[in-house]
DNA sequence: GTCTATAGGTGGATAGAC
DNA sequence: GTCTATCCACCTATAGAC
């Protein structure tokens, strides 16, 4: 079984929600405070500055990710299937109302503290970097069909997957989400 | 000649700027007191609060963005041309190291003051309107290639834009971009 | 229409007792 | 590790003089 969560795994469930529902800078050390039954000087004692308990939680958030896609590549052996698996976590993310963290990061980049920035990229840089195998996969054994640099069809698919769930969030509409990715999947011959 | 700028207008030009670089939570009325060298106070008189300056920025931000796509149709009877012209908008946007007005505000949008969120998402309707009536006429004389529904498409379209724009900005890297959108627009045949 | 002045609140962050 | 208490900067917003 496992093991009871942390102060400081407390923390982070509730920060990662706060930053995914209304952003970075939409959120107080209040607000955690209050979720979790503690005062605002508690908190500073696990993450003394606010920067400090943002690059966490993407560090985690990533840690998380990545996992989840080496789950996906040890189930399924399909590109197509594993294209499908990686969509379907951003579904689940938007099904909970949330946005992507890193998404979520991307837009309020210009007013992150410094030691954020370079995670968040680093998120990305990742994501790419699976998407790429992938999608080698896919059109080495012809499953998969796409034009050009598989780096920017990587990056074509990142950008479409987080602005489709950005947009569709605002409009309540997870079908609207499902709807598009069910194209971008289709035009990948997934 | 135009006439000068009144203080509405130069109030509006320095806080959408403010928006699409910094977002809505990013920037406070001292922000644009400092670049307009006046005091809050007066801020406040043309605009009483946070909620009325945001609402008055989306409808202009849309406003203009119509003329635009009014004038591209003015210009150009091809829909490939239209479509590209479209792109282009965005790609102008992001050069001046700003994100879409609305696509900032669709991640804010749990954090929106009320009398914004119908404006914004109008804007995104209007956009996929337009877009619908170029993807419609393209399919019409086969000069445009997509599948299924034309407002899933126009949908799609707006997404992979938006997002492709917010995470390219990150990097601060145009070229991404563009090699993300020339993917796109090449995908539908303009 | 713009100013000074200020209210009333919240932000992140720290000191020091327990 | 958590608390009380507090600091100071900043926020949105208003009152009232000019």
């Amino acid at each position: 079984m496992p093991a009871a969560a942390t102060t400081c795994q407390r923390i982070l469930d509730i920060a990662e929600r706060l930053v995914q529902t209304r952003g970075f800078n939409g959120f107080s050390y209040a607000d955690i405070a209050q979720a979790l039954h503690v005062t605002k000087a508690s908190l500073h004692y696990h993450y003394p500055a606010k920067a400090d308990l943002g690059k966490e939680l993407i560090e985690r958030y990533e840690r998380n990710f990545l996992n989840a896609l080496a789950h996906i590549d040890a189930e399924s052996a399909d590109a197509r299937a594993k294209l499908r698996s990686y969509v379907a976590i951003y579904a689940g993310v938007l099904r909970a109302d949330r946005m992507c963290l890193c998404g979520m990061l991307a837009a309020e980049y210009a007013t992150l503290p410094k030691p954020m920035k370079e995670p968040m990229r680093h998120f990305f840089d990742e994501n790419e970097r699976w998407l790429v195998a992938v999608l080698k996969q896919g059109k080495k054994d012809k499953t998969l069909g796409y034009s050009g640099d598989p780096a920017e069809a990587a990056q074509a698919l990142v950008g479409a997957l987080e602005g489709a769930m950005m947009i569709a969030r605002s409009y309540g509409d997870v079908g609207r989400f499902n709807a598009v990715t069910e194209r971008l999947l289709a035009d990948l011959g997934a």
